[in-house]
DNA sequence: CTGAAAGCGCTTACAG
DNA sequence: CTGAAAGCGCTTACAG
């Protein structure tokens, strides 16, 4: 095992001393920075020579004060959501963490919690150089955000203010998937949205329901439900058959996992009987029973972009021109889905 | 919307010189230090105010540098762990983050990628006051860690050497799904283990079946396999139904979604035809088909005991005896397991 | 009861 | 080619 670094760690001094250099020399060539061209190819080797024999890190501490930069990108989410989140939110944080790393930036949570002096002060106090907002975006945080001037975008969240953000094109992915039912012979196709917070996803999504079901000429058949996948299967196990939903679609991936379940122990087969449509395109879509047709967001690729303008914004010099990207949605066809039964 | 923060923040002797007080002053005030009992109430109220309609809020940058403290705690893993990790560590790091929060500490992640000189480099800047490390302990971390006298505790993982840890009792639940099963009547029960990277719950998992095995006197049934899930049922579906096992165990959920999901496809029913029995406890356990038995780790309190282990040592002037934590698991028997077939 | 001063460990114009 | 000096914005013994 290495030995010990001494209690008290070397600073630029001690390796300015041990080269007779001064610290500025010290500073410059372990950080490259332009000047370091016109050090001597000797000074430069004697000096790194010494940081390494001396174990010699400078202190991380000491340069986020001296230049103003932490290299840290908040996170910022509102409670409910877990810290570790599932579904999209993997494949969100996972593009994240793939720009921030490859740019030598951490990654900060900021919880929006109760108590709202305590992250607005976090969110005021130089910690981070830029921030991502995940999912929802309003006051006090829009306010507060602005105000300290700290660059930031929204991911999955959109807003009408003049504010960088990369959404998933929720319309155009829903109404694939009405499309796709409609296609396979269903008109009897009921939307389980569930009790949702207020996202914009949702309006969207169901707005393309609506709007498909009209041009398909199955607007008798629209059906937006709030209630619990328990509730909704004790429902129409009640009810005749020919006058059941022959394919319903689920707000996301869960509710699809505890529908397709509840069908089981109601003895109703899928997609024989009912076929199911979701969101969402992490585990376990690909290992329920059946396999779930899903439309999937553009999860990583969102995060990417999303941390990408971030960077730029704290990169360049100028404000630049907030954007609005909005990605394409994927359906992918699994076993879930398939033709309405005979009679129905 | 509240008005901007002017382009350069109000510091420390903006707030003074408004108060006509000192920066000692201002500093000991606002962070209620032991000495502000001596500051008259009004001198104090005054500051306070101040403060406010300033907007004045301690610059983190040159709190961090002045008290030698970042109030971060590193939670380091290694890839190809994904930054937002599923199953046990989805507790563990709510856990982990309750208690952090708690004391108004922040999770900083710290992956160990290739680049060994990179994330030493990250452990020994001085960015993190201390850290926990998920699931692997070994070298260079473990010198590195030493090296720079750095606080931590491993959850989830375990060491020879003399350091805290955090563990779950992947001996006791392990043996108790075995009981379970051999309670049930089972005789041919099979441990699917399928390719893992090397873990101790492993060791423990695999031993404790065997353990109970061969107490219950079905020794010869013992097999542990590295088989794939679609491996084992594609083989197990050629064999006579009378040589089969009665019953599976995988070594995760993730394994297990995929086994119940294969058994369908080969029209092999469960829990009638195979029991199938897991360990973890998130998601989709409750929703798949059936419900799974498994076997649940206490993974929040694992992460809050190792948490509080490293608080403990930031906190206290001496060095703590390096303590190792077990915790139990807890068998929650659903509907995958039963009764082995009538003919077994 | 309060403040001047040193110090935390760097970076970065600027001067030579 | 190199360094002295100022500065980043705080905290904290210490002196009065």
């Amino acid at each position: 095992m290495d030995k010990l670094l001494p209690m008290s760690r070397p600073t630029i001094m001690d390796v300015a001393r041990k080269c007779g250099v001064s610290k500025t020399t010290v500073s410059v060539i372990l950080n490259d920075s332009p000047a370091s061209a016109r050090v001597p190819v000797e000074t430069r080797d004697r000096i790194r020579a010494a940081a390494e024999e001396l174990g010699y890190r400078p202190s991380w501490r000491g340069r986020v004060l001296a230049s103003q930069k932490t290299h840290m990108i908040g996170v910022i989410y509102a409670p409910p959501m877990p810290l570790i989140v599932r579904g999209n939110y993997e494949g969100i944080m996972a593009g994240i963490h793939q720009v921030l790393q490859e740019q030598g930036y951490h990654i900060l949570f900021v919880p929006l919690g109760e108590d709202t002096a305590h992250w607005a002060g976090i969110l005021q106090d130089q910690r981070m150089d830029g921030a991502l907002v995940l999912s929802r975006f309003q006051e006090p945080l829009a306010s507060t955000l602005m105000r300290v001037r700290m660059p930031f975008c929204l991911v999955n969240a959109d807003s009408d203010l003049p504010v960088h953000r990369v959404l998933a094109d929720d319309y155009g992915g829903s109404a694939e998937l009405v499309r796709h039912l409609c296609d396979l012979g269903h008109e009897r196709i009921t939307f389980l949205l569930g009790k949702q917070p207020g996202h914009y996803s949702i309006t969207r999504r169901v707005e393309a329901y609506r709007d498909v079901m009209r041009a398909r000429g199955h607007e008798r058949f629209v059906s937006v439900l709030e209630e619990t996948v328990p509730q909704f299967v004790d429902r129409i196990a009640a009810e005749p058959a020919r006058e059941r939903p022959t394919a319903v679609i689920t707000y996301q991936h869960f509710m699809a996992t505890h529908l397709l379940q509840k069908l089981w122990d109601a003895g109703m087969r899928v997609p024989d009987d009912l076929s199911v449509g979701s969101f969402g395109n992490t585990f376990p879509v690909e290992h329920t029973i059946p396999p779930l047709s899903s439309v999937a967001l553009p999860t990583e690729e969102m995060g990417r972009a999303a941390a990408r303008l971030v960077m730029q914004q704290i990169q360049s010099a100028e404000a630049i021109e907030p954007r609005r990207v909005v990605l394409q949605e994927t359906l992918t066809v699994r076993r879930s889905t398939a033709a309405p039964p005979a009679e129905g």
